[in-house]
DNA sequence: TTGTGTGCAAACGGTTTGCATCTCC
DNA sequence: GGAGATGCAAACCGTTTGCACACAA
């Protein structure tokens, strides 16, 4: 039953990502779908950089370079399929943007990494209200806020 | 006169710096002089990358390695004196905290890279309450909007 | 005088790229 | 069949580090 809905799920989303890349001469390969996967099987509020997708495919006894991982992860940008978040600064990570998310941001612990995304429309105007003041066109605003979390500052006692 | 008011404010930073490392242990030399000096000669608004300094120390003649400017940004970071500011992908720009600077935030153009600073506190009471709600130690924030300018919007058509 | 700071050159690490080969449409 | 995609290995580029020498306190 529940495996049957996943992967119905991914193959519906398999769907849509092809014919979404037809739409400009793109293909759907093997290491796309792979990648697709990951980031629809990723909980909400997780993340994920390249490393973690080569870490995945790989540890599932895939194979997949970190070419290919780079070059699929521009394109789902620039196609508006993904957004690339600045959560810590040694890498880059990338979310899924699916239709219905809303604009959200990240809470994240400067010690584990542990990351809460939450949203505030007081944050979402103020940059609406910013750009228009400016005449800016909008394109994406990202509001982290950086903290330590409880388990953090507990163990540092 | 105005370059006797400038040249005070230097000394009168110098000093500032100066007794700030002292309290730990550490010393205040020509090259973080220079640095220094670039900083608090900045207008408003803008932000130095450490190839910017390179760049302006090189340009008047001087000479300092980006050993020792990375060595010295990271320095006056964890003594609170910068903060570092996330503005473009490929590189870390730095602003000095004054000690009446406000939380503020940045509209950046990511055609031009042109940086307009703005405060609203709606956004500041946004990080404060997520980090409440999630039992966080507040840090630090950093709200982003990427937009393109008047200019570039013009110069594209 | 001595421990802190500097410059040099080499290392680092995430990301990008050129090219021969492969594969989806 | 042919344009687009992949994997490999090497290049890239901002940043960091080890080490011998220099200098502020």
């Amino acid at each position: 039953m529940e495996s049957n809905n996943l992967e119905a799920s991914l193959a519906d989303q398999h769907d849509i990502l092809r014919s979404r890349l037809n739409q400009e001469g793109l293909r759907l390969t093997g290491p796309r779908k792979k990648i697709l996967d990951l980031f629809v099987m990723t909980p909400d509020g997780e993340h994920l950089s390249a490393e973690d997708i080569h870490y995945q495919v790989t540890t599932k006894g895939g194979k997949i370079s970190y070419s290919t991982i780079y070059r699929a992860l521009h394109m789902m940008v620039d196609l508006g399929i993904m957004r690339e978040v600045e959560l810590a600064e040694e890498r880059k990570y990338y979310e899924l943007k699916t239709s219905l998310a809303k604009q959200h941001h990240h809470l994240v612990c400067v010690q584990c990494g542990e990351v809460h995304e939450f949203e505030d429309h007081r944050v979402t105007k103020a940059s609406r209200q910013e750009t228009l003041e400016h005449g800016f066109l909008l394109r994406d605003c990202q509001f982290t806020v950086y903290g330590i979390c409880q388990t953090c500052q507990l163990s540092a006692l």
